[in-house]
DNA sequence: GCTTAGTGTGTGAACGCTCCCAGAGATTGT
DNA sequence: ACAATCTCTGGGAGCGTTCACACACTAAGC
């Protein structure tokens, strides 16, 4: 119903050649940068170009090079961690950043429904893409199974336990958690819990794996409460459940900052004082951590470089460059703050 | 240097036409849900798609049909506040989920530098994107030019100053201003100041206008501080200034959650109570307001439906109907919480 | 003066799809 | 029984590029 716009007939290579006077191939050539253009043919060309108003097709130019000059981001998180996760937001911009160097163009891919795994599984088939970065990707993501069928060039942020030979660049969750529980046992406490989540992630259980590791024979399972998601009514239900199964409890290591800001909430609440009765730590150094009172102690993760250094994998897969080493691991470092 | 991928040659409309024994305009009829396909064609295609794993090719489909199912959200911010402002993710979403409703792909285009403009202005005319959703222009926003250049169907989120005839979704930011300022002074505050910020765009400075409206003959130019940014750290910032011109402020009207939460975090420092020695109220209903203590009055607006508005429109826009009004309006409403 | 190499240019043939027209065959109306 | 209509199908043309090849011209090299 009613043409889409009516807009003029834009100008195609042809146009160019003609006001030129050359033939399309030496226009396009000029166009891709080639060798071989004479300079009296460059110049008219870039007359042509200015007096038609020419700009590339590039559905054309996709169909004709089999490729799109275009890197999707897909992230897949429930729309209420979208927004509460601020290292989504870093790492987008970083990869962002990466691909931009090289005139790539970052596509964004929200993944909220199935409905929406399946629209997505096909514009990944369409050819609208070169290559993935993925986010977040859970066990036995379907989308995760779609790329690899697909053949499609992906680099994993974080390491996907269902498909551990793709390649990702991630941080050494383990170690990290290891080492901030440690901070916590320095201060001298002698019961520590945990509030973990997303254990079907490797981010998540890692962080257990290196609590476990710092607290050896101490480890008691019943300090440990889990959730699906990083949120901080997560913390808020956390922090209630250690402290009905252990009032005595006097450290806490929260798997994420938003975790952690809960559960100093609740802290508050019951009057606890932090970090003098109990102390808490945290995972991610995101705004949350500035924002508590006191302010957090925390593993910073260099999430804007987790999103450059998984573009820069992926455009090397898409030039044909086998990485060396399938996986990265960035450095994280411990942020001593008031909080333990 | 090395083929990319060497991917196996992927099934064509040509294959599955041979492989069903039809032709292949029977089978792009088929695809497209166009009448006259008679049964027996129908179910032989379906077998042979299963078959050859044929799927459709987006390039050549967007070159046959000078269309592309995708829209581009253009986001025009700096990295900090992108990562900060939980209205643009939660537009981000909206959007999506009416696109997808529609089969529309959303693409993400970040503008962070002057680079980024240039290259994002390439893509648009390069018929990537049928439409476009634009968040947060400024003045003069040079995309917001190139976009009406180039004639593509675009809506704004925010009424854009400089571009007053182009269609927009956006809320009565005066209106709220004027009601939430008159809420702050029904609680009998006689002296109120306003952080304001972002004066570049029209929500910053419809806010403002909406507080002087509100407060006519007390209106002091005095008590009004404003910053380029809705960030936690202006806010900080302005209650300092505002404290310093006026001691005995007793209430503030910001124009953001996160100025209003840089605010209180001042009065606690300072050690003067809210709501009791001033009050605050804020604007946005963000998880800022909730995370405050007391919990900020603010006002809600609708962040998710202004982006489905906005993607409905453009979704009009490209097929070809105009609509009735250039700019539709969305309810917001006051959420009365403690701080005032 | 004849090959050889290096530059620069033009053109046909893809790329994989949709659009449109011609036409076959079945069904209906008179 | 013949025209008119409706349903379904096949295939040519075109979308705007890039790519590979053929060719023309120039400048050396022997």
């Amino acid at each position: 119903m009613a043409t889409p716009g009516a807009r003029p007939r834009r100008a195609t290579i042809f146009d160019v050649a003609a006001e030129a006077n050359v033939s399309r191939g030496t226009v396009s050539r000029m166009l891709n940068g080639e060798p071989y253009v004479s300079d009296s043919a460059r110049e008219a060309i870039e007359k042509a170009i200015a007096k038609v108003g020419y700009v590339r097709n590039m559905a054309a130019r996709n169909l004709a090079t089999q490729r799109s000059k275009a890197i999707a981001l897909i992230v897949h998180e429930p729309h209420s961690v979208f927004l509460e996760d601020p290292n989504i937001g870093a790492i987008l911009l970083g990869t962002n950043d990466r691909l931009s160097e090289d005139d790539y163009q970052l596509v964004c891919l929200i993944i909220g429904s199935d409905r929406d795994s399946a629209r997505i599984a096909d514009y990944l088939r369409g050819g609208f893409v070169d290559g993935a970065v993925i986010v977040s990707a859970r066990e036995h993501d379907p989308i995760a199974d779609a790329i690899a069928h697909i053949g499609l060039p992906a680099v994993f942020v974080g390491h996907p336990m269902s498909a551990p030979e793709m390649p990702y660049v991630g941080i050494d969750n383990r170690g990290a958690a290891r080492d901030i529980t440690r901070e916590l046992l320095s201060t001298g406490r002698k019961k520590i819990g945990m509030i973990a989540a997303a254990l079907d992630r490797d981010s998540g259980s890692e962080r257990l794996a290196g609590f476990r590791d710092a607290l050896g024979d101490q480890f008691d399972e019943n300090l440990v409460v889990d959730f699906p998601l990083y949120s901080r009514t997560s913390g808020v239900e956390g922090m209630k459940a250690l402290l009905d199964r252990a009032g005595d409890i006097d450290g806490v290591f929260a798997a994420s900052d938003a975790l952690a800001a809960g559960a100093m909430d609740v802290l508050r609440e019951r009057g606890r004082s932090v970090p003098g009765d109990i102390g808490i730590v945290g995972f991610d150094d995101s705004d949350w951590a500035m924002r508590c009172q006191p302010q957090l102690t925390t593993v910073r993760q260099p999430a804007d470089l987790l999103g450059r250094e998984a573009a820069s994998m992926v455009l090397e897969l898409v030039n044909g460059i086998t990485p060396e080493s399938p996986g990265r691991i960035l450095p994280t470092e411990i942020k001593l703050r008031g909080s333990a």
